[in-house]
DNA sequence: TTCCTATACTCTCCAAAGGAAAGTAGGCAC
DNA sequence: GTGCCTACTTTCCTTTGGAGAGTATAGGAA
């Protein structure tokens, strides 16, 4: 390990490896793309159906909708409530902890905005070297 | 970089569509789970080779190491380094764009550990209801 | 000489994940 | 009866991803 301290807080200095495992093992769910446009939707939007997330979402397929929305259900990230009536009517809703990760995930989308030309530059020049 | 606009983030704020794309799109290639787990590594480490990588970061086969480390090279997040010598070496180590994209992930990794209990419960949880 | 090693891929084959579209349930309006 | 609505579920087929073998190269051992 090159062993140079940082200044600036480092998250992963003191963690007990078997944790890391679990943690990477975490972020492997959790860093999904459909994941993260589902929770970004809810966020944005509140309380959703399963069909406008279907629009909401682009180009989402209904399988992944509802495997991403039962996973995220699993994790305790949002709330599913079915509604029995006809037609049926499910509505889905982020938790604290769904809110919690849609916090965590503000920096990286403000990231994604602010640097989306200098990554279509570096694109650009990547593929001109071939 | 044009930084001090952008310190806060509202997500109910209106979104040019075009933009909101695009971000979309870049979300769904920056969040995938190889590409988080390369640059927690390379975060962690600094400067790595490609064996290096490929012990450190679990379960990764060489073909998913290369084309992520490709990827990641070509949006312009790491620089890749070749020694003409034999055996070959080549060396990875991010850019001042990856390092930005590793500190907007920081809260993610914090909140991952953060909560590794509540969702290890919930799964729990949702597993015993079926 | 031939063999062996090390490194960073690259290729091949097969299993798993994912997308498109059709099917299902079950009350209600007609 | 037929059609309609929503939220799935199933089927089929394409794409992605993993396991493992192969490649190029120079130096050192046998």
């Amino acid at each position: 390990m090159p062993a140079a301290e940082k200044i600036s807080y480092d998250p992963h200095a003191p963690v007990d490896p078997r944790v890391e495992t679990l943690v990477n093992e975490l972020i492997g769910r959790v860093a999904d793309k459909w994941t993260l446009l589902v929770l970004e939707e809810l966020e944005d939007h509140g309380t959703c159906r399963f069909t406008e997330l279907a629009r909401l979402v682009p180009g989402i397929s209904q399988k992944m909708l509802t495997q991403t929305l039962r996973a995220m259900e699993r994790d305790g990230l949002l709330v599913r409530t079915v509604h029995p009536v006809v037609p049926p009517k499910v509505e889905y809703c982020l938790t604290d902890l769904g809110h919690s990760l849609g916090e965590a995930f503000c920096g990286v989308w403000i990231w994604a905005e602010t640097n989306l030309d200098r990554i279509e530059r570096a694109r650009s020049a990547f593929d001109a070297r071939g």
